[in-house]
DNA sequence: TAAGTAATTTAGATAAATCTAAAAATATTT
DNA sequence: AAATATTTTTAGATTTATCTAAATTACTTA
């Protein structure tokens, strides 16, 4: 007998971990490590096993001992309502409350977890439906369905590859300050000038503008929609 | 010595507890009794018991034992700061994403605890920093200041008296809903035609309407701002 | 003023979320 | 395949916020 999801009311600390879970999940390998999900939630491993041993039985995560956790169709729900809250919250505070990119995050943390599906809607509805955030993570629908055109990192292209710059995939305030400090905008087209094999720094070029330096560990953060 | 307030935090449920202690304060005797709290937080009498002692030590609130709590300085200043952000939050409500007055008050409860010290100036900003509610309710400014001009409840005005209608001092939607239906709205000019002795009902015409019946229970929640 | 009643506090529990230290299981490396 | 290292879980505490039941204090009233 499968719970009523309806009515079903997570914790701040609950909907905290679904939503790594379903983001660990979403990043790669079948079976989230407990290991993991502390480093991602600054937690300790032990707490880790507690939780996901409460959100099994919740059923949002599928969970056998020492195999790593799965999410559920359920839990996944779960995690795209956050999301969809967090995202929406960080496009009213650029769009509406004159926030940098950079100072969002952390406030759409708390935001995010907020009660009432009205306004949800509501906010949705305020904000003209938007179909990405300040980063360029999509927003989930009411449904939590949303689509993402193929992206790789910055750091997987080669010299000569052209592209648009679509995504940060990285909350970092200073990752976010160096950008605009760099003048690197979303939307802005590019072209890889140079790389380097020993360290896989990249010289490019952003909008035909003399080319930039950037780091590896700045590149593959950087999420391009290749064209042509 | 006394605490740094600048970098001191209070969870959810204290800052619930010092608002309401901020609340009965103003609202009458000095001594706010256990009791009444446990009434206004729905919680027990000995849960209120244990909080007090905490805040005690945290010295936003004094007290002694069976003598009751008084809010301190230091607990009106987080007490104003947590009722600043419902208020501010209300009125985003109402005027930004078109919700009715009786809809705000339950999501305010959690919106005013989100901690951010520039969300809430630059949502004032957005606001065109208003100075009262959906309700009429004045709202601190960033210093906590704030002005009401005299009101006296409806329910203490006589016959023949005249006055605005400015505030309703209660949040509970069946009361708003009410008032709705019978069109009686904020800033109303209004003029008692008749008050039954027996029990307190009166005969209001409001705006030069046709007078409605209101009994006691409605009266006394509708804060009046005498003319004349 | 002495009972009786009401309000408040104490004592002792519980649930949630976290931690440290130790044990157990799994993975990796000679 | 052992030995070693890493990961994960368990055991046992701690903190916060809550509760019930019992004890204590204060207030009312006869
Ligand atoms: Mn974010
Ligand atoms: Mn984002
Ligand atoms: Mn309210
Ligand atoms: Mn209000």
């Amino acid at each position: 007998m499968p719970k009523i999801l309806i009515d079903m009311n997570f914790s701040f600390a609950e909907e905290n971990y679904i939503k790594t879970i379903y983001h660990l999940s979403q990043a790669g390998e079948v079976g989230v490590s407990t290991n993991a999900i502390a480093d991602q939630l600054h937690t300790k491993p032990a707490s880790v096993t507690d939780m996901i041993r409460k959100l099994a039985n919740k059923e949002v995560v599928d969970y056998q001992k020492y195999q790593g956790v799965n999410i559920s169709e359920q839990g996944k729900k779960v995690a795209l309502e956050v999301i969809r809250k967090h995202r929406l919250w960080e496009v009213f505070l650029v769009e509406k409350l004159k926030f940098n990119w950079d100072e969002v995050h952390e406030i759409a943390e708390q935001l995010e977890h907020i009660r009432s599906s009205i306004l949800t809607e509501r906010l949705d509805e305020f904000l003209g439906y938007p179909k990405a955030d300040p980063h360029g993570d999509p927003i989930p629908d009411k449904e939590g369905k949303f689509e993402t055109g193929p992206t790789v990192a910055l750091s997987e292209m080669s010299v000569d590859d052209i592209g648009l710059f679509v995504m940060v995939a990285n909350d970092d305030p200073h990752l976010l300050q160096y950008l605009d400090k760099m003048k690197i905008k979303l939307g802005m087209k590019l072209k890889v000038i140079d790389k380097v094999v020993f360290d896989g720094s990249m010289q490019i070029s952003f909008s035909n503008e003399t080319p930039v330096f950037l780091s590896h560990q700045i590149t593959q953060h950087l999420m391009i929609r290749k064209v042509a």
